[in-house]
DNA sequence: GTGAAAGCGCTAACAA
DNA sequence: TTGTTAGCGCTTTCAC
C-alpha cells in the first residue's frame, strides 16, 4: 500500500521500468512497443513493470522526437448549433477510436480564428479538419497551415488554394429532390427561399431548377428570394407575392432553420402550412426534432460527414492515397408538404396553355 | 521569394532565430519572455527575426521541459444534446481566451470512458473539467486522475473523492420556482414526474416539495411518477391517475426534454396543455424553441456553466485560491401554465376543508 | 538481443 | 547582459 501512495505521486517513464527490470530504456522500448527483438522472459517482465507502474508513454516526449502530436484541430462555425455538434460528434467518434484528440476550435469571430491559429500552429496539430464556411478570416489561416505542410481535410466543400481530402454533399441532388417531391405534389409555382450565392446554396438551387426544367417549367427569378432582414422583408412578401393574383403554392428553403421561421411568420400570419403553402428545407436539423408540423426535408449524414473526414484525414497521416467523398442525401417526408388540389392544378395547367 | 519558400519548409526553432540574431537561444528565449534582461537592440532585432520567420514556441517542448501541455479535457456525456454542447461553449470560450486547448471528451459508452482516460492521461493534460452525471465509469477515471494530481473543476456536482472546485446550480431554488409558479396559478395537485434519484433531480424534488409545504400542501408520494418505459407505462397514467376522479391539474418535470414527450403523448390522448394541465419544465433547452407550445421551465446558465468552471480550474492552475460557485436560475414563464379557473380552485378547497 | 548515445525544442540554473 | 550546459521522456541509429 505505501509503495503504491509513493509511485503514484510521479508518472513512471521508461526510465523507471528499465531500472527495475534490470535493462536500458532502449530495451523497454521495444518490448513497449513490439519492435525488434526482446527475449521473451524479459520482454514479459518489462510488460508486468509497466503494468504495475502505470505507465503511459508521454505524448510530449515521443512527439518531440516524433514531431507528431496525436492532435488533430477541428474547426466549426458554431458548436451550440445541432448541426455542427452532429458534424463534430462523428469525428470525435473517429478519431478517439485512433488515439487522437480533438482541439475543438469553434470559431465566431475574427478574434477566434486569430486565436486558434495560434493555439494549432503552438500544439502542433497532426492535422486539421475544417468544416462549412466558416468566415472570420479562418479560411486565409487555414490555407497557411496547408502551406506549411499540415494536412488537411475538409467537409463540404473545397477551401482554395487549399489541397487534401474534401467529404462532399450531395447538395444538388439534395435541391432537386426537394423541388421532385413538391412537383410530385402537384406543385408548379415552386419558391426558392434563400440566398443564390455561395456553393452550397447555388448548389442547391441548381438541384431545384434542373427538377422544375425537367417537369417543363422554366424557374422564374421572380420566385427566388431571400430574407436579408425578415422583420422589414417578410411583410412585403405577403403583401406582394403572396397576395397576388397567382400566389406561389409551394416553398423550397434550403435550410431548415429559415424554414421554421418561415413556416412561424406565415403562420402568425393566418396563413397554415401545408395547406396553404408546402414547404421542403434542408438539412433534417435535430434540433428541429419538436417543430410542429414536422418538416418535410432533405437529410444530410451529419454525423458521417465529420467521420469520414477524419477518417480520410488520418488515412493522409499514414500516407495513405486518399479520395474525396460524397455524400448521399435523402429525403425525409413529414407533414409539411400537401397534395395540390386536382382543380389548382387544372387551374393553373389551364393558365399556361391559354397564355 | 525564394527565400520564404524555403523557410516555409521547416518551423522556425530558437536556434534559427539566435543563429541569425548571432545570439544564444537563452538570450532569444529571454526576448520572447521579456524574462531577464536582454540589451534593448538585441531585443528589438530577436523580435524583428522571429517575427519574418514567423516563429511560434513549440509547445511540445516546451511542455517537456516545463510539464504542461496547454491542454484541458473536457468531459460531457453527449455532445449532440444542445444542453451539453451550450456548456462546452462556454469552457471553450474561457480556455481559447488563455490559449489553451479543449480536447473534447463525448463519453457515450464504457468503452469511451477508457479511451478518453487513456487520451488525457498521455497527453498528459494540464486539467479536466467534468460536466454532469456522466456515467460508463467515468467517475472512476476521474478519481484516478486526481490521485495522480491533475487538477480537476466539476459542473453540477461533486464526484465523490475528488479535490477541486464545483459550478452548482441552485437546483433546489429551481425545483421550488417550478413549484410555486404553479400554485401561484393555483394550481394545488401538482404531479413531479421523475426519477426521485441521483443528486439533481433530488435536490430538484425538495425544492418542489418546499413550495408546496409553504403553500400549506402537504405533498404527495402518490403524485411523484417516474416513467421507465414510456410506452407500457403512459397508458397506465392516463387511465390511471389522470382519468380518476380528482386527477391532478399541473406537473413539475424537472427535465425539457422529458416534458415535451410528455406533452405530446398527453396531447395524442387528447388533453391539452396549458387548458387541462399545466407543465413546467427545467433546463431552458435552446433544442426546443420551436416547441409548441412554448415550455415554461426554469432556465439554466448553461455557458456561464461551463465558462466558470474553466475559469476555476485555470485559477486553481495559476496556484491561485478558488470557490465553489453556485449560479442562480430563473423562472421563464412561456405557454405551457395556465392559471386554474375559480370554480376548480374552490371546488378542491372544498373537498379539503371538508375531508 | 541489448546498450550507449545523440537529439527533438525549449527552459533555467549557473558562469562569465 | 549574455552564453554554457544539462535535462525534460522518448526514439533510433550504431555498436557490441
Amino acid at each position: 500500500m505505501a509503495a503504491s501512495v509513493s509511485t503514484a505521486m510521479r508518472k513512471a517513464t521508461l526510465q523507471d521500468i528499465a531500472d527495475l527490470a534490470g535493462v536500458s530504456r532502449a530495451t523497454v522500448d521495444r518490448a513497449l512497443h513490439g519492435r525488434g527483438r526482446v527475449m521473451e522472459g524479459t520482454r514479459q517482465n518489462i510488460l508486468r513493470i509497466a503494468r504495475e507502474l502505470n505507465h503511459s508513454p508521454n505524448l510530449r516526449a515521443r512527439g518531440l522526437k516524433l514531431s507528431q502530436s496525436f492532435l488533430i484541430g477541428m474547426v466549426v462555425p458554431n458548436i451550440s448549433k445541432s448541426f455542427y455538434a452532429d458534424v463534430v460528434e462523428g469525428t470525435e467518434e473517429c478519431l478517439k477510436e485512433h488515439g487522437y484528440g480533438l482541439i475543438l476550435c469553434n470559431i465566431v469571430a475574427r478574434q477566434s480564428a486569430e486565436r486558434y491559429q495560434t493555439i494549432l500552429r503552438m500544439q502542433g496539430v497532426d492535422g486539421i479538419i475544417s468544416c462549412a464556411e466558416t468566415g472570420y478570416g479562418w479560411e486565409r489561416h487555414l490555407r497557411a497551415f496547408a502551406d506549411e505542410g499540415t494536412p488537411v481535410a475538409m467537409i463540404n466543400y473545397r477551401v482554395r488554394g487549399v489541397d487534401g481530402p474534401v467529404v462532399y454533399v450531395n447538395q444538388r441532388k439534395g435541391g432537386y429532390l426537394a423541388a421532385k417531391c413538391l412537383l410530385d405534389a402537384g406543385h408548379r409555382r415552386i419558391m426558392f427561399i434563400g440566398r443564390s450565392k455561395g456553393y452550397i446554396n447555388l448548389e442547391r438551387k441548381q438541384g431545384y431548377r434542373q427538377a422544375l426544367k425537367e417537369a417543363g417549367i422554366e424557374p422564374e427569378e421572380q420566385l427566388s428570394i431571400s430574407f436579408e432582414n425578415w422583420d422589414e422583408e417578410f411583410d412585403l412578401f405577403v403583401n406582394g407575392l403572396m397576395g397576388g393574383k397567382e400566389p406561389p403554392t409551394a416553398a423550397f428553403i434550403p435550410s431548415d432553420l429559415a424554414a421554421a421561421r418561415f413556416i412561424n411568420r406565415l403562420q402568425s400570419r393566418g396563413y397554415r402550412v401545408p395547406d396553404d403553402l408546402s414547404v421542403v428545407g434542408f438539412d433534417d436539423l435535430s434540433s428541429l426534432e419538436w417543430f410542429i408540423p414536422r418538416l418535410t426535408t432533405i437529410r444530410q449524414q451529419k454525423k458521417e460527414m465529420g467521420f469520414y473526414a477524419a477518417e480520410l484525414l488520418l488515412a493522409g497521416l499514414k500516407g495513405r492515397e486518399t479520395k474525396d467523398i460524397l455524400l448521399d442525401v435523402s429525403l425525409v417526408e413529414r407533414h409539411t408538404v400537401a397534395s395540390l388540389p386536382e382543380r389548382k392544378i387544372a387551374d393553373f395547367k389551364g393558365d399556361v396553355t391559354g397564355g
